[in-house]
DNA sequence: ATTATCATGTAAAAGGTTACATGATTTG
DNA sequence: CAAATCATGTAACCTTTTACATGATAAT
């Protein structure tokens, strides 16, 4: 699914590898991220499939940048993907949630120790959403109008992450009271 | 980490591969899911690392059982992970919101088509805790009243997802009317 | 009759992380 | 003076999925 990360991606604009891995930092991070080795191996293997192209931007004194384009074909795979219906449910991976399930035997500290940590952990994350990412997007569509709807679509999805940082902070706040007054 | 749901799992009593896939099935499954053919090579594994310990039960007319028990090490080993404080932040992946961001260029009708669709499998999952998973876990404090505090975080967990399933309802409920009114 | 359940596994492929390797320039 | 930024990649490893293989019994 990176794979259409990185189309999705370049279909705005050609990016190198590294400044792929900066644009999926700053918007879609929370619900797709990816480690620029992984970035780096993937967009070879689509050039191999003849979705993107690479041409080489000579440069001193730091590696040569390698910027990517996206080509008809890669387009058309793009297309394809989204206007396929997704017919599934997410399967996430909640590591927290694991290990509160089998946590019983562990003493009342070092659970509560464990549930406020991951408390402030969340609680910036929140901040993170506010502070950063709505500049941004405001930002993209001063500099091109053109990008009004995809702005709509983009703030419905920092909609859902603020929403599941809040619910998040809620859920452990309420856990915390619990193991205090039950555990 | 699959390794510590096995462990964690075996701890309550000794089970087979494929009794561990309908444990976690109906506990796990939410925050924490394998397919069969992991969970089998992954006993094997910590088997081969001492965690675990099988036993065969033979059986006619089916496969024999493989019936595998937490060895003291293994103990050990899961003890030392659920002490162990959690530092990082899960990582999510969510295709849908994936698919929604890059979804300027789609019609309109496919976009609510496909929203209201993850609407209604969201509805069916709250449906589904409701119904299953919160009755399962009264029965087995029924069973054995020693599973109080263990109660206590699995509905903490239950809550979680409940709550994580409203939310998905209300933000597709938000998005489709976002969608229907400005796209 | 077909599907679900019980019950085991292996093999190949895909997806993802961690570690390694290099090195100048800019910012604090 | 140290850390971050820019910029590329490879290799080994771990995790996870998909596909294959088998076959009886019970339920719809």
């Amino acid at each position: 699914m990176l794979k259409y990360a990185l189309l999705g991606s370049l279909n705005y604009y050609p990016m190198t590898g590294y400044e792929l891995k900066q644009f999926m930092d700053t918007s879609t991070a929370y619900f797709w991220h990816a480690r620029l080795s992984q970035i780096y191996t993937t967009l070879k293997d689509l050039e191999a499939s003849g979705l993107v192209r690479s041409t080489i931007e000579p440069q001193e004194d730091r590696p040569d940048r390698r910027v990517y384009t996206l080509t008809e074909a890669g387009r058309q795979d793009l297309q394809a993907w989204l206007s396929q219906p997704y017919t599934a449910l997410s399967q996430p991976k909640e590591t927290l949630l694991l290990k509160l399930f089998f946590s019983a035997r562990v003493d009342r500290e070092s659970l509560l120790t464990q549930l406020r940590l991951q408390r402030s952990l969340h609680q910036q994350q929140v901040d993170t959403y506010q502070a950063d990412t709505a500049g941004l997007i405001a930002e993209a569509v001063a500099h091109n109008p053109a990008l009004e709807k995809d702005a709509l679509l983009w703030e419905a999805t920092l909609r859902f992450g603020e929403a599941y940082e809040a619910l998040y902070v809620q859920w452990l706040d309420d856990t915390i009271r619990l193991v205090e007054e039950r555990f």
